[in-house]
DNA sequence: TGCGCGTTTTGATCCAGATCAAGGCGAGCG
DNA sequence: CGCTCGCCTTGATCTGGATCAAAACGCGCA
């Protein structure tokens, strides 16, 4: 897409625009010029945050976008009674909360411990306004996420258990590489086993994604490395053992 | 939104905008400024499709934009062997496939007889990169659409099957009032009854947009009939008796 | 007017996944 | 260490919704 500009060094260097910044921008996949970064990284502040903070519920982060810098996060919408289900699930580096998007009905909460840089949405949205190019790249990322949305409702509506755990696994292998989680950014080490994963979330978690219980979750994990799927060296660390079966497990 | 401008007699008046589209500019939801209207109205063809019309199968309309201008049209995600989700349900007015998006794997099938107005993608998106607001309210409409989208994802992954119809016939409450379906406009007659509506679909469609079969959509309306909370005159024709309990059966 | 077909209702039965219950395993910690 | 507290697994049972089956209801059409 962008260039791979040798702008770069110069923008770390400057002012308010720390390295891990740049990181950001490459990683969000071309989302910002480097113009664009340094715009938005002089309003913004720097936060961790440990695993399991809600962040809407932060004051002042309810009117912030959200740069995802490390770790996962789960997006949310929940019933009174206490149901929920995950509606899509976000990882470093990504963007959380866009740009004129109305609050909406959801929490957000992260699933590790987390780096994020906090923009005031209202100094996000004046940047987009300056900048044509950059409200046309989320236009085509929120097109994309209504895309995987989609996907996900196909899942939830129409697939077995069975098919659900596959259909996850297969959208989780290559997105969370074995110790990489929490990790900044994938280094594309060739020595890198590209069948392991390490799950971010825990079974009640998933189920919270494929609208199932966490014992069916187990259950289906256990059947598919019993049919020889997959395979756990631990709870979290999964390989994928036969890819095309797995795909066709998975209900195409 | 837009003010109601004096300049859409003139442009519907001027060469290749006819009075509908003059209509679907306003009904879209003020997507549109009338001279946006005209660039596009310039380089598209009207057509009317019966019932059950699949848009996608017919060449020249998988690379055109389609503006929905009387009708119902299901979009859907299909299994290989014949499971279906519908993914989003849309009415007059309405744009169906968005610029920009990747053509993705999605059917897109008339409820209803339909007229609809087939935009060359390409030309859309050049009247697009030609208007910066215009990229904008579609941006809005795409950020509108995830979070219905999200909402389908609760309905579907969390909520019974009661929970799912009680959802659905307050979302279908407002948009689809009686005998109206296939006009091109409502029309703010105060003697509507706001309570009644006539469902597009068939039993079977709604079991596909709400991931049941068509024998627990039936039983499930027979459930809330007994219950008071709607009435049916016929099959299609359903009666909000009591919003409230209604609500709360929707599972908030 | 009666035929045929798609839709809807309703009944009977089945089963995938939920629920209830009991241990096991591993990591932090006094 | 040994304890606690999350997490995970596995078993037994229950149940909401699916599946199978049949009949009734329009509605267009000859």
């Amino acid at each position: 897409m962008k260039q791979p500009d040798p702008e770069d060094a110069a923008v770390a260097g400057t002012s308010s625009l720390c390295p891990t910044c740049v990181e950001w921008r490459c990683g969000v996949g071309s989302l910002l010029t480097p113009d664009e970064a340094r715009q938005i990284a002089a309003v913004s502040v720097r936060r961790q945050v440990p695993a399991g903070t809600e962040l809407m519920a932060t004051p002042n982060l309810r009117d912030s976008c959200i740069a995802l810098l490390r770790g996962v996060v789960k997006v949310s919408r929940l019933l009174t009674d206490g149901r929920q289900q995950i509606v899509s699930l976000k990882s470093a580096p990504d963007l959380l909360g866009a740009p004129f998007a109305p609050p909406g009905e959801v929490s957000v909460r992260a699933v590790t411990e987390a780096d994020i840089y906090c923009v005031p949405r209202h100094a996000f949205e004046a940047v987009v306004r300056q900048n044509r190019g950059l409200e046309h790249r989320l236009h085509l990322r929120a097109l994309e996420d209504l895309s995987e949305a989609e996907a996900l409702l196909l899942t939830l509506g129409r697939k077995t258990a069975r098919e659900r755990l596959a259909t996850f696994l297969l959208d989780m292998a290559g997105r969370f590489r074995p110790a990489e989680i929490g990790k900044r950014c994938d280094t594309l080490d060739p020595a890198y086993d590209h069948d392991t994963l390490d799950l971010p979330l825990t079974r009640a978690e998933i189920g919270d994604f494929l609208g199932l219980t966490f014992e069916t979750v187990s259950r289906q994990f256990a059947a598919l490395r019993r049919d020889g799927l997959i395979d756990f060296s631990d709870a979290r660390r999964v390989s994928v053992k036969d890819r095309k079966r797995l795909r066709s497990a998975a209900g195409t």
